[in-house]
DNA sequence: AATAGTCGCAACCGCCAGGGG
DNA sequence: CCCCCTGGCGGTTGCGACTAT
């Protein structure tokens, strides 16, 4: 049943890092026969490579025009932005980047901006301010102890549930076992939940936590570590709303969090908000706006889900 | 100067969808 | 219509470089 691999394990395959010799080979062979067929590159280029290996360090390394200095605050606003809108879809977003690559995007985010969002106080899975996760993290607590005479047909249902507003407010994994061991495989983990499983009840009343594993419990856990940071940050006289903030870090359209699906147009329509605007309070109200207004109408509903 | 810890990037892995035979 | 191959995608890992102690 399994799939057998891509490359004939016979056949020592090389891993690891490419040489400049390898690199040279395959460029070589790129340029005089193209692109494509990649199963037999290997063989045509004499490389002892898998020919999807051959294939990554074309896409991501050696096709021309590709950027290889580090990302401007305008790469930046809009990779936020587009994740926060689509989730990660890497190579949407790296569509609309020229010269980036789907790798080169997500391992960005992955290393620097989920950091810093989550320093600013912005949860990087929802995009909404840590502050407001605290509030439905309370006001869930509260909902659970009023409704626990329901739980029993809940724990029937082991999908992650989202209110139709696109809240991750009661995501449970009834029957896995969540160990969070670092934020940032607890974030991806919340991460891949979260867009995997988008808006997946809509119009359903999300079911109360299960007592024994709720992703509520990590997600608290997870976010303490940056909690104080936060409590810090609105403390401070200075301190300016999250939402509102004029860093890159702080935004958070309200109320999608959900990665739920954006059409290419809507995609490029976010992508000219941030080319037009001059500042990042109209970049981010433009967004803000569009993303109120795309919720109202699709209220609980997206793509992902009519496909269902 | 040596060592441990952290970071960032390149590459791999497994899954999935589309297309062709 | 079905099966298989191929390419694409997102998540994860490995390792070298860098930094702190």
């Amino acid at each position: 049943m399994t799939r057998p691999p891509c490359c004939d394990e016979l056949m020592s395959v090389k891993k690891g890092l490419w040489t400049p010799e390898e690199d040279a080979k395959l460029l070589a062979y790129v340029s005089n026969h193209g692109t494509g067929n990649w199963t037999n590159v290997p063989k045509r280029a004499g490389l002892k490579r898998c020919g999807k290996s051959c294939r990554l360090r074309w896409t991501n390394y050696l096709r021309p025009n590709l950027k290889h200095e580090g990302f401007t605050p305008h790469e930046e606003e809009l990779i936020v932005t587009l994740h926060a809108n689509i989730g990660s879809r890497w190579s949407v977003i790296a569509s609309q980047l020229p010269g980036r690559t789907d790798n080169d995007v997500k391992n960005y985010w992955n290393t620097k901006l989920s950091k810093r969002l989550a320093l600013n106080g912005i949860d990087p899975v929802t995009h909404r301010p840590i502050a407001d996760v605290k509030e439905s993290i309370t006001s869930l607590q509260i909902s659970a102890a009023a409704t626990t005479a329901a739980s029993a047909a809940a724990r029937r249902c082991r999908s992650p549930h989202v209110f139709a507003n696109g809240d991750l407010r009661n995501t449970h994994f009834a029957n896995d076992v969540i160990s969070p061991t670092s934020s940032s495989s607890s974030s991806s983990t919340a991460s891949t939940a979260a867009n995997q499983n988008p808006i997946s009840n809509a119009g359903t009343p999300p079911p109360p936590p299960l007592p024994d594993v709720d992703w509520v419990d990590f997600l608290a856990e997870d976010a303490s570590l940056y909690l104080e940071e936060l409590d810090a940050h609105l403390a401070s006289p200075a301190a300016a709303p999250a939402s509102t903030s004029s860093t890159i870090l702080s935004k958070a359209p309200p109320g999608d969090g959900d990665g739920g699906f954006r059409s290419t147009e809507e995609v490029s329509d976010i992508v000219q908000g941030v080319t037009a605007s001059d500042g990042w309070s109209s970049f981010v109200d433009g967004i803000l706006n569009r993303d109120r207004q795309l919720m109202s109408e699709f209220a609980g509903l997206t793509p992902d889900l009519d496909l269902l």
